[in-house]
DNA sequence: CGAATAGTGTCTCTTAGACACTATGTC
DNA sequence: GACATAGTGTCTAAGAGACACTATTCG
């Protein structure tokens, strides 16, 4: 068999079409969505997709790199017209998973691997000019992991590693302080537990377990009056990325 | 700033050579080894490096299959000449991450994106014919991490993620009874996770929580006289992939 | 019998999780 | 004061980790 390296005859190289696709997940009137994009052609045409676009050699200087352009160029300003570029650069991204195979793209003659990425950004205040038309939006993930809403390519998969990724990554990281503004509440970031994981936390532990936990919370002094009731404490994230088992599940009864 | 799926003409994708890089990892002389070919050719000629080959579409119907086939036919039965393919077929293969940039690569007008996987063996008996000029061979991961064996291209990074992954994984999944022959003892899984991890485990407490754990170990009944003391019962593990904090560190002490 | 390794039992301390009350703001 | 939400305290049971002894084989 052909070792990858055995000769530098550039012809023997089969080629291949480098994609970066985006998984963009952000909690949105109470549910996990993930961010989509209408294609505007054949294949797949009007159907939705993930945002992203092709590696280039000359923009980019790695994967992560022209990861981070693709959510910035045709993800976020989408979403967020008017939000600034510097903020995307915060935002969470991660490698999620390689996905190439015959029958992926049904374009001829055409080998496309693609190059998924995991990024997970916080409730941002309005998508502004919206109307049916908007080019990126978000889309609950339970309509796309129940097929009601069926995407473009394998782009279903794809969402369903990325939601398994964010949702083992928020028990063993501070991945949960992605989805939340810089500033937060402890009922707030609880509240991203309770929707990613789609159960119930007690609010009394989650409590004391996030502001103990230490190298996870840091409290600000500042306090929020967003509520209706006792104005809460505002943390921010102190930094450190692992944050053994913030898990709260419920006790087996016989 | 191209979408990946603008138009069909496929002049206009950057073309790409894929190829799959395996990370094997075995534990050998009771340290973590990692399975490395010698190259025969520039770049980097003489120097060790990942074993691995092209993905192929005519050959390939996935990656995963792509890299199982780069396991058995460079790998593997590189380094057990005399083992049977089937063997290879059961061995733990997953996606570990994809490289690529600029320089990665030293060969002009060349654009190399590596899928890389991580495989764990147990070990297996002996390498036959092995001697100097062996292609594969065990290096200890030690050494790689430590510059002490420099390797080609960025190998030395993707054994480190490698590493990193199995380490990681050996807490949280079953991915130790992929380092220990089918059947096997609790001590000689104990061994795994105390060399992988570099911290000494104690034998009572790991025989509890190993075999009282529920969807980990099933035992044969049978046992075994490789020892020279008391034979100790053989186990296999029992399928379940999933196994919560199997972990055992030391209690801080003030 | 001694050496070597396998396997079991007990105690303690940490902590997860169940649960109830007080505190502080707004209307 | 009614209401809403924030924050704290206590109890219990599960389990992790420290630690010592018995069991079984070989020479």
């Amino acid at each position: 068999m052909d070792g990858p390296h055995e000769t530098h005859d550039a012809e023997r190289y089969p080629r291949f079409t480098v994609t970066i696709e985006i998984v963009i997940l952000t909690i949105r009137d109470d549910v996990l969505a993930v961010g989509l994009a209408r294609r505007g052609e054949w294949p797949y045409e009007g159907m939705w997709g993930l945002p992203g676009g092709l590696v280039r050699a000359d923009l980019d200087a790695s994967l992560d790199r022209a990861a981070q352009r693709e959510l910035i160029e045709e993800t976020f300003l989408k979403l967020y017209p008017h939000a600034s570029p510097g903020y995307a650069r915060h935002l969470h991204l991660e490698q999620l998973k390689t996905y190439w195979g015959p029958g992926r793209d049904p374009r001829p003659g055409l080998q496309v691997a693609t190059v998924a990425y995991l990024a997970v950004a916080p409730h941002l205040p309005a998508l502004v000019a919206a109307g049916d038309a908007a080019a990126v939006r978000w889309i609950p993930v339970e309509d796309v992991l129940d097929e009601r809403v069926a995407l473009a390519f394998d782009h279903s998969r794809i969402v369903a590693d990325g939601v398994e990724r964010a949702r083992a990554k928020l028990e063993y990281t501070a991945l949960a302080t992605a989805l939340v503004p810089p500033e937060f509440t402890v009922a707030e970031l609880r509240r991203v537990y309770e929707i990613v994981w789609g159960v119930p936390l007690d609010k009394r532990n989650f409590h004391r377990k996030a502001t103990h936990r230490d190298g996870f919370l840091e409290p600000t002094g500042r306090t929020t009056t967003r509520g209706r009731g006792r104005p809460a404490q505002l943390y921010r994230h102190n930094g450190h990325e692992a944050v053994h088992h913030l898990s709260v599940h419920p006790h087996h009864r016989p």
